[in-house]
DNA sequence: TTCAAAAAATGACTTTAAGTCAAAAAATTA
DNA sequence: TAATTTTTTGACTTAAAGTCATTTTTTGAA
């Protein structure tokens, strides 16, 4: 009969409403003053119904993450399709990071929630924060395809291990994101306007000195280093 | 007669005494948990007292931030005074910034809680969060002055502008540290476990990266790498 | 179409934890 | 030593998360 089916559907699509409700008051006035009242109101949904559809607040920041990661994720692992080189590949990754925080603050916002929760918190029985794990950890093995093919073809420095590798660019990339993250969204951060210094510029070095620390050559530096300012234009 | 600076001598005793209370809990159980019911038994005082020494809850986590950001500053900036290149003293940095994180993880709760307040919260009349800044404008200062000694006695690269390059350290150090803190404290955080990989090799391996990149050449990246091997045994 | 049963939605209510303040206790000083 | 000022207290207020008995809507067999 397929009323289950479409009630389940419904039922998604609902959540969606809701998440989607909360976005747009995340994005409006920042996480820490979301108000489930409020998210209730914004989304035309009783403050009960929000409690249906989720555990609880935290349950409903989660599932912004979930979509939040899911979207990361895939604009990560897309750049393993394209015809480059791994190191190029690793290049582009860092780049489509750095976009998406740049234009999904609101998302970024709940995945820095997320890594809050991830140490405190015993997070309950929602079912988000493994499906969370589970986006990263694509993102996590794409960066490591990356950097094996990177090895194959001669690009990268196979002295490296290659997880060890995509575990530090991993990291590296992702405290120069959320600096860029701060400079965008916080009026207190000053950092960089005090030291004159842009962020795309400094992104740009940022991939310099990587690229010179894991490619394999001078050549394939120099080759790397026309790529970027030819992509840069 | 000196009551009036007596007085204020007890009264920062005092603040003392709450915020040693405050962050024995969060060593405990977390900043999430954080509850100011616990922190005034905890503190020996009234929950009223509380009110009377820090403006709300938010301005005694960053009581305690100052304190950890002073303490960091200092640590950071006391390699200044060593006798060594300023690449080693870079190197030298970014170990006391590991150290610190791992020997006093609830002041880096504290210090991860302000950096989500500069984003997001009005800070209101807190004198915190202009302490705090200082503190790490200090440290950020002392990571310049590095640099530039590095330039000055050839052991970096002078083809980085040395503010850029401080930032860039800064972030990317940031986010290691972010990792190896997690690693610590987190149980549900298995990245690392999952790809067998160890904290201390890792860093290691990012000292390195880096140091390929901001060294100057060949001779003084080889001379940089002995130097680390000592150091790690 | 009708209506009883099931499912979904509601909002007034409960609970929890931050923050307040009138009254009490302690310290100061004349 | 007693009036005055300063400090402390904890019961109270408030704000926001979370609950649940009741109402509304949907479903599907007669």
């Amino acid at each position: 009969m397929g009323t289950a089916e479409r009630k389940e559907r419904e039922r998604e699509q609902k959540k969606e409403l809701i998440l989607d409700a909360a976005e747009t008051l995340i994005l409006q006035k920042g996480l820490d003053q979301l108000n489930m009242d409020e998210v209730a109101e914004q989304a035309e949904v009783s403050k009960g119904s929000l409690y249906l559809y989720f555990n609880n607040k935290t349950d409903l920041v989660l599932g912004i993450c979930n979509k939040a990661s899911k979207m990361l994720s895939e604009q990560i692992s897309s750049v393993l399709t394209q015809d480059i080189t791994g190191l190029e590949m690793v290049y582009k990754m860092g780049e489509n990071y750095l976009n998406f925080v740049r234009s999904h603050p609101e998302y970024f916002r709940s995945m820095r929630f997320f890594d809050n929760l991830i140490d405190a918190e015993q997070l309950g029985e929602s079912e988000y924060p493994s499906m969370c794990q589970n986006n990263m950890d694509t993102a996590f093995t794409s960066m490591v395809r990356a950097i094996q093919i990177g090895m194959q073809d001669g690009s990268i420095n196979n002295s490296y291990n290659a997880k060890e590798l995509a575990v530090m660019l991993w990291s590296t990339s992702h405290g120069m994101v959320n600096l860029a993250f701060l400079h965008q969204n916080s009026p207190h951060f000053e950092l960089l306007e005090k030291n004159s210094i842009d962020v795309n510029s400094l992104f740009q070095e940022y991939l310099r000195l990587i690229g010179c620390g894991i490619a394999t050559n001078a050549e394939s530096i120099d080759d790397f280093k026309s790529k970027i300012e030819t992509d840069s234009r």
